[in-house]
DNA sequence: CTTTAGACGAAGTATTA
DNA sequence: TAATAATTCGTCTAAAG
């Protein structure tokens, strides 16, 4: 197994896809498409992960769907574990209903997830988040459901590095960008939750997939990124930016002809040109020194 | 004609007190 | 909560392919 690399034998149980990015360096895989991580010990990601060494992960992906990560929130109706996940839903429901808006929510994440194309897992987790976020009374009259589950699916996202940015999530949304902003800020705040920034290579794999662009050419981005990290490039506050920029330099330094502009980089990034340029400056100054 | 490069003010954002 | 500093965006101009 090379150290990072495609593997086409396995299959993404989330959206069918073949872009099984095998990343023994960092000790994951995740599906280049969805973002799905299937498996993985990095260990800042919060209380709640686990570590698997490499025979055990290989285990699990041929034996099917992915582990869920579901964690039973323990002040509220903990479902009976053997019934499929939207069963469980149901069932949770109708224990504590009473609440039309837990509904609405639940339907909402739903909505979104498919939308954005998430995986399980970051569904599972936003309604155990919105579960919190009632418990801790902070679903009230006035406030927007909308706004809430917008923002509490950019969190689970984040928690999870899924890589979807908050502009992306605004624009299946119902509400809008400036809002969904304004509640992440709330709920960050009340919830007391601790976000790492961003890793601009999280966002590599999808961009280069959707411009249909070779193994090869995402490869060299990671690796531009990997030989800038910390130099305050890569902790930028626009990541996709970071990421985009590395995609239009791996494309210039190793595939000539058929090379993206950078309008294309910038659509597909949901950045601007001169953004990417800056951010490519920046780049290219790093590696020429 | 298309793509790239640089510069400017405007606008919105994170951080700090 | 308000002010400050740093960043991004859109647009314009110009050069290069």
């Amino acid at each position: 197994m090379g150290e990072r690399g495609v593997d086409r034998i396995y299959k993404c149980p989330e959206c069918e896809s073949r872009n099984i990015i095998t990343d023994s360096k960092h000790a994951e895989l995740y599906c280049a498409d969805c973002g799905l991580v299937i498996a993985e010990n990095i260990v800042d990601l919060g209380p709640e992960w686990r570590s698997y060494d490499e025979e055990q992960t290989a285990k699990r992906i041929r034996t099917g769907p992915p582990m869920t990560y579901r964690i039973p929130d323990k002040g509220l109706g903990t479902p009976a574990p053997e019934l499929p996940a939207r069963t469980k839903r149901l069932r949770w429901i109708s224990i504590d209903s009473g609440d039309k808006t837990l509904v609405l929510a639940l339907l909402e994440i739903d909505r979104m997830t498919d939308a954005l194309k998430l995986p399980n897992n970051i569904k599972e987790e936003t309604s155990v988040l919105y579960r919190k976020a009632m418990k801790h009374n902070l679903i009230k009259k006035g406030r927007s459901i909308e706004d809430l589950v917008s923002a509490m699916l950019y969190i689970t996202c984040r928690q999870y590095e899924v890589p979807r940015t908050l502009k992306e999530i605004a624009e299946v949304s119902r509400s809008s960008l400036k809002k969904i902003r304004r509640a992440y800020i709330f709920l960050i705040r009340k919830l007391g939750i601790k976000l790492a920034p961003v890793n601009p290579a999280r966002y590599i794999p999808r961009f280069c997939s959707k411009l249909g662009l070779s193994e090869e050419i995402r490869e060299r981005a990671i690796e531009i990124l990997r030989d800038d990290e910390g130099t305050g490039v890569a902790k930028g506050w626009e990541p996709t930016g970071t990421a985009a920029a590395a995609i239009y330099l791996a494309t210039v330094l190793s595939g000539e002809k058929r090379k993206k502009t950078e309008l294309e980089l910038a659509k597909v990034a949901g950045v601007s040109v001169p953004t990417i340029r800056s951010r490519l400056k920046f780049l290219e100054r790093q590696r020429g020194s």
